[in-house]
DNA sequence: AGCTTTGGCTAGCGGC
DNA sequence: GCCGCTAGCCAA
């Protein structure tokens, strides 16, 4: 039997599907709550009462297992968690030390796994809300709906718009919607789960309609495309994970002129402009069906959710639920059951990976990468670990018959019979060769072929995530002892792997948890040593440890022709070959962790650094001036020219509400300051945006220089910014490091790291501040209402010129009539003085005013400098 | 309420 | 200027 999605309604479970002909078909199954109990560790006299016990509803012997069925819910959750009413106590099976199995799971799961019905691939559609823009999230239960449209893969589409601000108007467009997604089994959201979802469930309800959106498969296309996209080439593509944003990046298109932050006046307006938001909605929605067109994200998330047996909506994304629904039905199969998942607290974190320090001098030359093909799957196979093969052995001495030992963290397994994780795996790596091998048996481009292609890498996801599922504590399977077996044997391995390429006079000069990058070796040599561990050295040293079983496989990857290390996780390189494919001329420098990769980074400090890598690393270029040549010419334009805010902004997300960003008190009682991203997150939250978990902050600093950064919305940038900071703190740094460990004879630090003009301080100073009658010390940053602000004081700028500019800033501000500035000529030196009435008025006219004073002051600095 | 892991780098803030 | 700490992003 076939099922497209299965719920609880009232006391039963409702089973979806399509007949043969695509119909829906309604039936009905009860729900259980069942527990597995060790018949033989319950005894027969406990047994005995829970088969009698009021509050147990079935019982029954499986084998070794008893599975007792609850009668509802909260008896369950009383019997096993001890949950009812506010105390916490011992459950009567913790009371006598019994453990439960699978008790937490949820009736629909177990109808799903018991049953053994096959998922069906949902019909799907997408869909878009608008709703009134005057109303924030938090309140959605008044949030009027004010459109929607809803639109199928074949791109047939429906659409409606509210006829009148009345609630049975609002009523029947929301009846109209379920209308329209009646043929349909999925529907897929941009950012629904945080947004379109839940507002259509209040509104359901709110309006009292007779709809349960429990019969559709509510699938957040946000959270698909995050899970399913993780190649992704430089920092340009992190920027913005709003729709049009991906849309662009992905179809190029997708930008709209519609502001989304008017949705009410548009309809307010009606006519044109109400046609004009329906429109936007219509397009919007389209553009979801383009992305999967071209990503086919949801359909290989259908066959993941098929394999793993759970239903393709947004909880199916998880990889421990995807684990669960693969597992338990393994499970069952073999008359396996697994632990009742609990709450923990948090758990304390095991060890890691092994990541070497790079040794390298400047940029090296001929370094060949190895790598170990699926690593972890690999020792979870070898060394066949599973909870139940788990066993204690001796730490020291010879290992003993019938196990096997994880040589670092002196963990047993036995060996002879695959335990039900390995078993599961090589289950799945077999399916995943069959597929492939079809694959490579059809014509490419055919209906079958992407089906097998599907198939192939839904397999892999699986395999993949099995190792971080065991090392999750909020997993039924998670093992602390298992999950660092399986990463300390890589650090085993690859350590092993390294001390016997050195023996042979190749040096390993970084190595990150299963790769090996190697210099003084010839292609050749590297070859035969690759193929001499796989064939010597592994299948030795394994079996040393007991294992009677190899799957550990080492590859010769890559040979880099030029690569440059910063640090660990940070290198740019371009390749001589790759898996024996000579590199061409036009071929693409392979770059990790860097700033360009950054989607945090600012775009000019990305495009420097793209630059001087394709300089250095792809052109080879190794003279110091044509980089020196680069970096002056980007400093004079990030100092003078008009910078775009693309170029000049931060982005980085907020990752929690904001209410859970501590407040720490400083020592003298006031609070101590949040980071940038969050100062602004909260300007904008209170400004009525809407800021939640996830949400990216785009932001500006103003003001950089010492003490707490000023930072600003990027949308309120009109186009100053600290340019200093920009360029000292956000730009040269990155590029400085990679210059620094490309040629470390040079010196690239005295001349561009400290562009700011430093600051008038003594005679000069004293004396502007006496001829203004301010205190020395005056305020620093941004001054509250009506503080006199000293802004700075400079020698010898030509003041007539400084003066010149000041007054057409003034003149040119809006806000410049409120605001006194007084300029003071005394000997040469110029202050700025200014009492702002309007803090928030007057702060981007104070920093123009600065900005022109600084500018003037930089300039003859450079020409200073350039002068020397 | 629900959650795949650990390792590493960098920036910002506060305190000395 | 250094260090401890938080935070975010990326490599694997």
């Amino acid at each position: 039997m076939e099922v497209v999605n299965a719920y609880l309604s009232g006391s039963q479970i409702v089973v979806l599907s399509r007949d043969g002909e695509g119909a829906l078909v309604r039936s009905a199954v009860p729900p259980e709550y069942i527990v597995y109990l060790d018949a033989e560790e319950v005894g027969s006299d406990f047994a005995r009462d829970l088969s009698k016990s009021r509050f147990v509803k079935s019982f029954k012997r499986e084998g070794k297992w008893l599975r007792v069925g609850w009668s509802d819910r909260l008896i369950r959750d009383d019997m096993l968690f001890g949950r009812r009413g506010g105390e916490p106590r011992p459950s009567p099976f913790e009371e006598r030390g019994i453990k439960t199995y699978e008790g937490d799971v949820h009736p629909v799961r177990r109808y799903l796994t018991d049953s053994g019905v096959e998922i069906q691939k949902p019909r799907r559609a997408y869909f878009d809300l608008e709703t009134d823009s005057r109303v924030p999230f938090a309140r959605k239960e008044e949030m009027r709906i004010l459109s929607w449209a809803l639109v199928a893969p074949d791109g047939r589409r429906w659409s409606a718009v509210l006829e009148a601000d009345e609630d049975n108007a609002e009523r029947d467009l929301i009846w109209a919607f379920f209308e329209a997604a009646g043929e349909f089994d999925q529907l897929l959201a941009w950012n629904g789960d945080n947004f379109d979802f839940p507002v259509l469930r209040a509104r359901i309800e709110k309006r009292a309609l007779r709809v349960d959106p429990d019969r559709w498969l509510w699938l957040d296309h946000l959270a698909l495309f995050k899970r399913m996209n993780t190649a992704s080439e430089s920092g340009d593509e992190k920027q913005s994970m709003k729709l049009q944003s991906i849309a662009m990046a992905l179809l190029g298109e997708g930008k709209d002129d519609f502001d989304g932050s008017k949705t009410w006046q548009a309809w307010e307006a009606g006519g044109a402009s109400r046609a004009a938001l329906l429109a936007y909605n219509v397009q919007d929605t389209d553009l979801l069906r383009k992305i999967e067109e071209k990503t086919g994200s949801a359909s290989l998330f259908d066959t993941v959710a098929n394999v793993c047996r759970v239903f393709p909506d947004s909880r199916g994304l998880n990889s421990t639920v995807q684990m669960d629904g693969y597992m338990l039905r393994e499970g069952l199969v073999r008359g396996v059951h697994f632990p009742t998942k609990k709450y923990r607290e948090q758990v304390e974190q095991y060890g890691g990976a092994y990541v070497m320090e790079p040794k390298t001098q400047g940029i090296e030359r001929d370094v060949h990468v190895c790598d170990f093909a699926s690593l972890y799957p690999s020792i979870i196979l070898t060394w066949n670990m599973s909870p139940e093969t788990k066993v204690d052995v001796a730490i020291n001495g010879p290992v003993w018959e019938g196990t096997c030992r994880a040589p670092s963290t002196r963990q047993g397994f036995r060996v002879g019979e695959a335990g039900i994780l390995p078993d599961a795996l090589k289950r799945i790596l077999s399916l995943r060769k069959e597929w492939n091998a079809k694959k490579a048996d059809l014509p490419p481009g055919m209906l079958e072929w992407y089906e097998a292609d599907r198939r192939s890498t839904a397999y892999k996801v699986v395999a993949n995530s099995f190792y971080g599922v065991i090392g999750s504590p909020f997993s039924r399977f998670f093992d602390r002892r298992i999950a660092e077996s399986v990463t300390k044997n890589g650090e085993w391995l690859l350590k092993r792997t390294i001390e016997e390429a050195e023996k042979l006079g190749m040096v390993a000069i970084y190595g990150d948890t299963d790769s090996i990058f190697v210099k003084n070796a010839t292609r050749t040599q590297f070859e035969e040593f690759v193929r001499w561990c796989n064939e010597d050295l592994y299948p030795r040293i394994v079996a040393e440890t007991g294992c009677v079983e190899n799957h550990i496989k080492l590859a010769y990857e890559k040979q880099f022709r030029r690569i440059v290390f910063t640090g660990a996780k940070r290198y740019a390189g371009l390749y001589a070959h790759y898996k024996g494919k000579e590199a061409t001329a036009d071929s693409k420098p392979e770059i990790k962790g860097l700033e360009y990769k950054r989607g945090d980074a600012a775009l000019l400090a990305r495009r420097l650094q793209e630059k001087v890598i394709n300089r250095m690393i792809v052109e080879g270029d190794a003279r110091p001036e044509t980089f020196r040549e680069i970096l002056g010419e980007l400093l004079q334009r990030v100092l003078h020219d008009p910078l775009l805010i693309e170029e000049v902004q931060i982005a980085k997300a907020v990752t929690k509400p904001l209410k859970e960003y501590v407040v720490k008190k400083k020592m003298d009682g006031e609070d101590s300051s949040s980071p940038p991203h969050v100062r602004v997150a909260k300007m904008l939250a209170e400004r009525g945006a809407e800021v939640g978990a996830g949400t990216r902050i785009s932001f500006v600093v103003l003001d950089g220089d010492g003490g707490i950064n000023v930072a600003i919305p990027a949308d309120d940038y009109d186009g100053t910014c600290d340019r200093y900071y920009l360029w000292e703190s956000l730009i040269y740094p990155p590029t400085q490091r990679l210059l620094q460990a490309a040629f470390p004879e040079s010196d690239w630090v005295s001349a561009l790291e400290r562009v700011r003009p430093p600051k008038p301080r003594g005679k000069a100073r004293k004396a502007a501040e006496e001829q203004l009658g301010l205190a020395v010390g005056a305020p620093r940053g941004i001054p509250g209402v009506g503080d006199p602000f000293l802004l700075s004081v400079a020698e010898d700028l030509g003041a007539e010129d400084v003066l010149l500019k000041l007054k057409e800033v003034a003149a040119r501000h809006p806000g410049g009539r409120d605001l006194v500035l007084h300029v003071c000529l005394n000997s040469g030196s110029v202050a700025v003085l200014s009492t702002p009435l309007k803090v928030s008025g007057s702060v981007a006219f104070l920093r123009e005013v600065e900005e022109v004073f600084w500018a003037c002051a930089a300039s003859r600095e450079w020409e200073a400098r350039c002068a020397n």
